[in-house]
DNA sequence: AATAATGTTCGTAGTTTTGCGAACAACAAA
DNA sequence: TTTGTTGTTCGCAAAACTACGAACATTATT
């Protein structure tokens, strides 16, 4: 027994699920949603760490593919990557609406 | 500068994704998902991963409130918590339904 | 009382995450 | 060339996560 493994759908979903598991993230992706584009600067200011850490959790939600950054020298703007913030709704969507529970045994 | 803090959504959500961040816990809501509820040992059998490590996911799973379980002696039960499993469905679709990014920027 | 079945908890080890300041890189302006 | 601006990267420390076997707890059975 046990050599069974997880889907890709399984993994690509708890890549995404991890990258938004964090509050500061889940906070740059919501003031990224709600405009086009920004640049790191208004990111930073808008949450209580430090610019190396804004700089981090950026860095972890683009290499989760949920976000893009491109320099504008002297600037960096980043926004949501809507390819994969499509993927993603589409993925959740489908997980969390596939409940086959009906609540007849434990489920109270 | 810096006194800002998450909002309780922004926080409930990175609870959930927080807890879906992990292909083991994925594997382990997906298969309660399509079923009315099961005891611990089918969950160990689906998964290539040690019993003690199983019953710390459900833990976690537990904690974040997308799961519950109750003692069927010797057996355990578990099952989708389907109150928080729905607004959990909610919140997601909410969040990642407000993308605003027309892809006039950098996005592409 | 001893045995068996089912899971949880404990203790440990190794890895990853989170956070920070300091140092650095790239480029523009003085 | 020096200075300033904007972010990234480095190096470190503390905490959390992942995984496991062993030990334990609970209840039923022999």
């Amino acid at each position: 027994m046990k050599e069974k493994q997880y889907t890709t759908e399984q993994e690509q979903i708890a890549r995404f699920a991890k990258a938004m598991g964090h509050p500061a993230r889940m906070a740059i992706l919501a003031f990224l949603a709600k405009q086009d584009s920004c640049f790191f600067g208004d990111i930073h200011e808008e949450l209580p760490i430090a610019k190396a850490t804004v700089s981090q959790h950026l860095k972890e939600l683009k290499e989760a593919g949920l976000i893009q950054g491109e320099i504008e020298t002297p600037k960096v703007r980043y926004c949501i990557n809507r390819e994969n913030w499509e993927l993603a709704r589409k993925l959740f969507a489908a997980f969390l609406g596939d409940c086959k529970c009906k609540g007849t045994s434990c489920c109270k």
